[in-house]
DNA sequence: TTGTCGGCCGTCGGCCGACAA
DNA sequence: TTGTCGGCCGACGGCCGACAA
């Protein structure tokens, strides 16, 4: 594979390095289908909620250890950080084709935090592609011994049409890849009963994605009449990666750090956000966070209801009930909205749905009027004075309240 | 391979999970081996002196990303930490086999600074295996076609003699990796004119560990009559690993902060050293220090010489002329000794040695009897004051002097 | 002394329909 | 509808000495 060249012929797994940073935009259809449904980048230029909280919590998830203490307090860290969004990039792990965004976060001052709203900060659906499918693998998928088994109808609506004259019908597939690398199979309908496989040229790609069974394809068919070809690696026990770089207390350290100072002088930084590592956004659009805060009313014993993604990458809606409104962590982040309800789900198997959400993440089950509340919930939280700016903002939101107040996903 | 037991089957590449932290401490001897001749770790339990800047300095070259600007100033943090060594652990990256070492430091408050030296703090030379080979891997050796090529010396002195009664002699070699998997090897005497050959397990081993051409293997012979094998994967361009974890600007920040909240604080912190990463020490003998920064007399026009690692894994040394003395980094690390002194390289290969180096890396070429100098060279530094403590402990130093002052590599 | 090649052989990668879940 | 298997065929993995650097 050429080093520079962005397209290139897919087969040979690629050992080159990436050609530094300047990677091109990628294509933002697949990025977004490999990230997953619930996946949404706030937009740039728009105002937005960061909680450092959030990210020590994916910096943990990602070395696979918890902070354990030595941690310096940030004293002027709050738990949540209102800034300008200066840039967003899509990016994948050359390695793995892992998913991840690259964020510039500015930290504004209250005067800034004051603006007026502009339309465009209220944040753009997700845009999931419409035309695509997600299987999970099977053994016989990866085995060396055969090739891939493709669901019918997924073939059917994503695939180009089979020329059904010829015995049997099959036709050459040319996918492209997150990296824009070019994949190359054999689509043949045929067997008793007839079915659809891709053969020739399936092994090779399995081989250099590294993937086995219970990992994910995707196929996109795009506008523009092009396939697009995504993976999902299994949530496999992390790979305990960042070893031998930086201890994780440093990290943990580390990204506190550059928000305080970020904070401090009103400067920019940079940070990763990877939604396989923890799908809980850490950087949310400020109209999102602000409606979500100042115009909903929760209380102890309120029913609500949550989206998750299901294997098969769609969206289901599990049902709860808010059991408690606290602080997650009263020691180092008090009166901190990170996950600040504590709930309970209504079906045994949620065992893997987490004990505390964020408010932002929940939608309550009440007929409730689209008009602003004055006064949120929680008023044992003495930190109003500090979001008091963002009351008169709120008064303007209102005005076109109902109608444009979308938000992301 | 199971995830419990230490030793396995080495044959199928392990695709399991690494069992969580606790990792036994893997052979001493073939982490060095594998580190390199040059590469000495600190005794346990003595004083070292940790440089940040060094640190920086490899958190640098391991993300591909050179500091740039928006770092906090850390005013309390001075260049180099005089620390206690609580902790020294090997280590070696699951995926690439890459040696890395984790220590656990405590910076000393001046009163603990001022403590008698114990004789041990000396620091022990790196015990490089005596009976041991590293061949860089050609072409051949890698290529599917064919096995491996044992150099004749090295297979007679380093794996247990062939019965030369048989026709061919062959034997069943079994080797043990850092992770202590063993692998199985044919080892075969035959061709015209004959050779020594690996055959029959090669292949999935160069498979498995992902060796290409250009590589480097090494067999250990042990005392205890054991056969290990390391491998050195060449200096590729990085893989820009850290990427989706934590933005590069964060780890720098985090490394400086973690270790001025140590300083701070006199509590612990770990850092890791990656020694093929970057070559250069960052954690060194205190003794060493003192050797090199107060008993040694250097001025500009002197000539030296220092130690470098040659491509099949042994010593040369290379001569220079020292051309000035001066910060590294003026701004950043002001009156460090890191880096302090800018050379000259004699031969005109000497592209690849670096233009600046520490006191402790060089050999001045001068008959210079082992006396205290009451006063370094460097006069013009004024934080001679702020290490002025370490005056007193010199004196005691001074008296075991010639005798006892060996210090690591 | 050792890196690379052509030759030869056997294993397994990979395409096929059968069959059953 | 689709996951897994046995059967079959050919490509290439892998062991050999020849030859030359």
């Amino acid at each position: 594979m050429s080093s520079s060249s962005a397209a290139s012929i897919g087969q040979p797994p690629p050992p080159a390095p990436p050609p530094e940073e300047e990677k091109k935009c990628l294509n933002s259809e697949l990025w977004h289908a490999c990230a997953g449904p619930l996946v949404c980048l706030p937009t740039v230029g728009t105002r937005v909620v960061y909680f450092p909280q959030g990210h020590s919590e994916q910096v943990a998830a990602s070395t696979n250890k918890e902070v354990d203490g030595h941690i310096p307090n940030y004293p002027n860290l709050p738990p949540q950080l209102i800034c300008q969004l200066h840039d967003v990039t899509m990016h994948a792990d050359v390695e793995t084709d892992e998913v991840y965004a690259q964020m510039t976060l500015q930290p504004l001052n209250p005067q800034e935090q004051n603006d007026a709203y502009l339309p465009a900060e209220m944040g753009i659906m997700s845009k999931q592609p419409t035309n695509y499918f997600c299987k999970t693998l099977t053994a016989s998928d990866t085995s060396t011994h055969g090739g891939f088994s493709v669901p019918r109808r997924a073939a059917e609506r994503v695939f180009p049409p089979l020329d059904f004259t010829q015995q049997p019908p099959a036709q050459e597939l040319i996918a492209r890849d997150i990296h824009d690398v070019e994949w190359k199979f054999r689509h043949i309908f045929r067997g008793q009963p007839k079915r659809h496989l891709l053969t020739t040229g399936w092994s090779v790609f399995v081989s250099a994605k590294r993937l086995v069974a219970g990992d994910s394809v995707l196929f996109i068919w795009n506008e523009k009449n092009q396939l697009l070809l995504g993976i999902r690696h299994a949530t496999r026990p992390q790979t305990v990666m960042p070893s031998s770089v930086l201890s994780s207390d440093s990290m943990h350290i580390g990204l506190l750090a550059a928000a305080a100072h970020a904070a401090a002088t009103n400067s920019r930084f940079t940070i990763f956000y990877n939604p396989r590592a923890s799908p809980t956004e850490f950087v949310i659009p400020l109209s999102k966070y602000i409606k979500a805060v100042f115009h909903t009313r929760i209380s102890v014993g309120m029913r609500f209801r949550m989206l998750f993604e299901t294997e098969e990458s769609s969206v289901r809606r599990y049902m709860g009930t808010i059991t408690e409104v606290s602080d997650a962590d009263p020691v180092r982040w008090p009166s901190s909205y990170w996950r600040s309800v504590k709930v309970g789900w209504d079906e045994s198997t949620a065992g893997e749905r987490p004990p505390r959400v964020s408010l932002w993440e929940i939608e309550p089950l009440t007929t409730f009027p689209m008009y602003p509340s004055l006064f949120p919930l929680r008023v044992k939280h003495p930190w109003y004075s500090g979001l008091a700016c963002l009351y008169h903002v709120e008064s303007k939101i209102s005005v076109v309240g109902a109608i444009s107040l979308h938000y992301c996903c």
